[in-house]
DNA sequence: AACTATTTATAAGA
DNA sequence: TTCTTATAAATAGTT
């Protein structure tokens, strides 16, 4: 998105590492108040800079971070609940060699990105 | 960003909404990626959708989430840590009239926006 | 801290 | 939902 196209990957000169952490941390941070915003979710991001500052954006603002970071725990227990019947999966795939290349990875990220029926909302604006 | 300028608020139109967030966490989750790689810092970011899904972002992956919300709660502890200090400025600044007209609140939004000393890094990439 | 040429992201529409 | 396309936005390099 500049005068340039950028490879993503690390910065090595740490003036315009700085500048592009500045520019696209306050960039991100808005993209994220928007998407919360117009789409009327909850969203938690947590940016922690090279010499240890941290900034954060919650929907519902900062004081709600907890209620988020709490909520995150609970989805993330109700699938680590699943680890028996996950691994269960993977072994069939295994056996039935229709194993995608991710293994048990993307078994994994299917599974979460299936609902979590047995996540109670914990946290709603 | 499209054929028409969009007001930064809720969408009613259900479906519309239902485009936008599949859109716009695409492209939140991608600008998270690209922020932690460009710039070599830690990024968390998690994304709950309307109906309880969640969709997540973690520099170092999903695995290290956890180490970050450590992190995180660590430098929260360390803010909270300075409530009384927090209070005698706010105090201080009342007394002397100089309050910006933010009060405390932004007394304790420049004290989240200094680094905090106190904050080892529990994780690194 | 501004500027601006370009690249990206994305709102509507198909 | 997936692809297309016109536009708005973000931002890389520059001053």
């Amino acid at each position: 998105m500049g005068r340039k196209k950028l490879e993503i990957k690390r910065i090595e000169d740490k003036s315009s590492r700085l500048v592009a952490f500045s520019k696209r941390r306050t960039g991100l941070i808005s993209k994220a108040q928007q998407l919360s915003v117009l789409c009327d979710v909850d969203v938690a991001l947590m940016v922690f800079s090279a010499s240890g500052k941290l900034y954060e954006f919650c929907s519902g603002g900062t004081n709600s971070m907890k209620h988020l970071l709490a909520r995150y725990e609970a989805e993330d227990r109700a699938i680590k609940g699943h680890g028996d019947d996950l691994i269960a999966s993977a072994k069939d795939m295994y056996a039935a060699g229709d194993d995608g290349g991710g293994g048990l990875n993307d078994i994994i990220i299917n599974h979460i990105d299936s609902p979590q029926h047995e996540t109670l909302p914990l946290f709603s604006t």
